[in-house]
DNA sequence: CGCCTGATTGATAAGTATCAAGGTCGGTGG
DNA sequence: CCACCGACCTTGATACTTATCAATCAGGCG
């Protein structure tokens, strides 16, 4: 099985600029720097499953999803997951580690993908003759701190059935309302088991939030019903 | 009493240029670019329990605490506070909701606060100027995220006794050992209960962790076994 | 066909929140 | 100066939410 190990691969480089203007952080950039860019990023395939970098590693690279998805997940030191984000086409991977120097978050493929791999060095290099980059940078990085804030708001405040709608709702709006997923990740994502997950799924099939649409899919009916969820 | 209300004092220039210079984002300020920095700030005394924004309010104006201690929370929808970050000399607060238009925590004086506030518009034309900070505030926020990432690992992972800990590690490491705190406060910080806190408190009396030093008051005994803790 | 993965449901236990009832200390006003 | 009051701390009993453990079921694939 050819997808079934690692590797770069080759990629034409408007695949490769098609990948990179989908990242909001270089949607300022002039064509020639976003060529310039390209020029730099090695396309490398990871099957189902495997690890993109781990949580600690020393971070080298800059990464860019290119295709399919990529779960960005930390575990617990008791053996815990939660998923912080599923990245697809356009979206960084922990691209702010860069700046500490270690990763501070897991990358796995949840699919078979591909991503733009860019060295540090070249990566930052790029950020200091744009410096509009960085103030975007900032500005999604706030963003994602505002995220974190409140899910840690919902998580102690809120009860799991609460943070589930939420979690559809934040996956729908940026995949659709069908899901891809298997209940574990959900719960993961929740930031609860998968026991309960499917527990609260049950629920909200009986509400007509939801249908389950067989194995590793959940289709949504009512998105309006999630975002305003009340017990 | 003079310190009942809000209002602007006065600070020289030196006390200013001492709280900037506290700020790690602005330690490669030229000694030039620090003093008009200076130059920009109004210095605004806070009472105790006053708030200086609120979460949700347009966010116009940079702020630095200057002196005495500063809440920095948010509230869930079920009205449960949760405390990210209590800000001392040097501490912005919430600068990055200046990049998303709006605060998204509220800043409480939890003692007597002086905070020095500078206009949004002129602290954009620092940056501006000095890209070097730009990249330096890239780095604040992506430790903040890391922080952020670990406590909801922490949350969802570890039970409130690791929490508590780690809070207290956390805010001896920055305040020293003798915390001056309500354990309703501890217990904001840690996501739980007031009671739970003081239980677990009780616990770590008897483990000659802590010894409580009286009303709004913990003091730390044995750091380590904090910072490395478990049952 | 049998196996493996994922989904589902039930029973139970554990961990915390909640509710309730004092207790202590320091400051304030009579 | 002392009594009282309010804010804070403490502990106990109980309820509730959610995790855990266990058993079963369904479907795809070799």
């Amino acid at each position: 099985l050819r997808s079934s190990r690692t590797r770069t691969i080759k990629l034409s480089e408007s695949d490769k600029i098609k990948a990179l203007k989908e990242c909001p952080s270089f949607k300022l950039l002039s064509p020639n720097a976003i060529r310039a860019l390209a020029s730099q990023a090695t396309p490398v395939h990871y099957p189902k499953g495997s690890y993109i970098f781990n949580d600690g590693d020393p971070a080298e690279c800059f990464y860019l999803a290119q295709d399919g998805l990529i779960k960005l997940y930390k575990a617990s030191r008791s053996g815990k997951n939660v998923t912080f984000k599923i990245a697809s086409l356009g979206d960084t991977l922990n691209a702010s580690a860069l700046s500490i120097k270690r990763y501070f978050l897991s990358a796995e493929a949840m699919t078979d993908a591909t991503v733009l791999r860019i060295p540090g060095r070249e990566f930052w290099a790029v950020v200091s003759r744009h410096p509009g980059i960085a103030v975007d940078i900032i500005g999604q990085l706030s963003r994602g701190l505002d995220a974190e804030y409140n899910r840690i708001v919902n998580i102690i405040g809120e009860e799991v059935e609460f943070r589930v709608a939420q979690s559809l709702y934040t996956l729908a709006s940026k995949f659709g309302p069908n899901l891809q997923l298997k209940r574990e990740d959900l719960a993961n994502y929740a930031g609860t088991t998968t026991e309960t997950a499917i527990r609260v799924l049950s629920r909200f099939r009986k509400k007509g939030i939801i249908t389950s649409a067989g194995r590793g899919a959940i289709a949504i009916c009512n998105l309006e019903k999630l975002q305003n969820y009340r017990k």
